[in-house]
DNA sequence: TTGAATAAAGTACGATCGTTCGGTATATTT
DNA sequence: AAATATACCGAACGATCGTACTTTATTCAA
């Protein structure tokens, strides 16, 4: 419900109806709207973990690795979710209301940077990667890719999505790899 | 308003209460709520076409009219708006929301692809770019750089999104220009 | 000068919002 | 067995939502 209609369309009456309760017995698990959208992130955000992240881990390090982490994300986007990854609408909702929610969406956007940037790093420390690379700009390209994948695949439909965003991904990485041209 | 708040917390009430007007005295003039958020993407349209393409059909074709476009789109999204592009707004938001309102702006973003894609062709036949170039697919990244930029700057207040969303630019052409390496 | 059209305001409606309160089962602890 | 905590519900609150109806000014054409 947070992915289709946003985290503040995400009303307790109709949450409730969802889920067969009443609005006050849901309403008393949470205490406010507010811890309720709190709570929807984290969990989103231990979902992320588990699925997109952890598995990737496991897989080889460096640049199998930053692969492995990329079609997870794909996958995590357009898989069962409605609405495409509710924490990139999340993001697109907050990005200029202050508070706790943004807050939190902020660290946990930057964590997302900075696991992209170890992956990144150990690539360059294994001498899969040039060893000049600036880290942060790359990992900024890889995320400007993701959130194309989305808009692409879910405003408009668009079934070449995926492909278009690996295509974006190995450019990017050739890219990271052939020496800098100067 | 619609930018902070996004389409669906514009309400009538508020608005009519910022610019001095009764509700009804301003709902009269739409005549829904509908009607005045369409009323709102298309004057939004209206002055993106104004600002950001028009100014950049003027400068020279090819690359430097995409680099100009680009810098127009940059500084459009981080100029006066308070929330950002409210285009890219509302097609996060609206993205999974069928509707007319989800249907002009897949048809708006539909135009703003074919639009960079137009300018790419141009650079193609004038021997700027290679000719084996995937016009769609370069549309597609730059775009992705776009959306990058956006939440750097908004979500993560970071000064150097601009900068990022340039030398992302730059990558983009190096490659667009240069054979393609199998 | 009269009459029609328009713009704005005021009021009110039903719906829904987040939230509070009081009551009633069911579990858990003592 | 008694006491306590927890889960849930129903009802209601004040606020705000989008929308409709009525009325009062203002503008403009006949």
């Amino acid at each position: 419900m947070a992915s289709i209609h946003g985290l503040a369309g995400l009303s307790i009456g109709r949450l409730a109806g969802r889920v067969g309760m009443s609005k006050s017995g849901l309403f008393g698990h949470f205490g406010s709207k507010q811890a309720l959208q709190h709570a929807v992130l984290e969990e989103v955000c231990e979902r992320f973990v588990v699925e997109v992240i952890q598995p990737a881990l496991t897989a080889a390090t460096g640049e199998a690795r930053l692969r492995t982490l990329f079609e997870n994300w794909l996958a995590w986007d357009s898989d069962v979710r409605p609405g495409g990854c509710p924490l990139t609408a999340a993001a697109n909702e907050l990005d200029c209301q202050p508070g706790p929610l943004r807050d939190y969406i902020v660290s946990q956007q930057r964590d997302w940077l900075n696991c992209i940037g170890r992956i990144l790093k150990k690539a360059v420390k294994d001498g899969q990667f040039r060893s000049d690379l600036d880290v942060e700009q790359v990992a900024f390209e890889i995320h400007g890719v993701g959130l194309a994948h989305h808009l692409t695949a879910y405003l408009l439909s668009d079934a070449k999505a995926r492909q278009r965003a690996l295509i974006a991904l190995e450019r990017i990485i050739e890219q990271a790899r052939s020496l800098s041209i100067h």
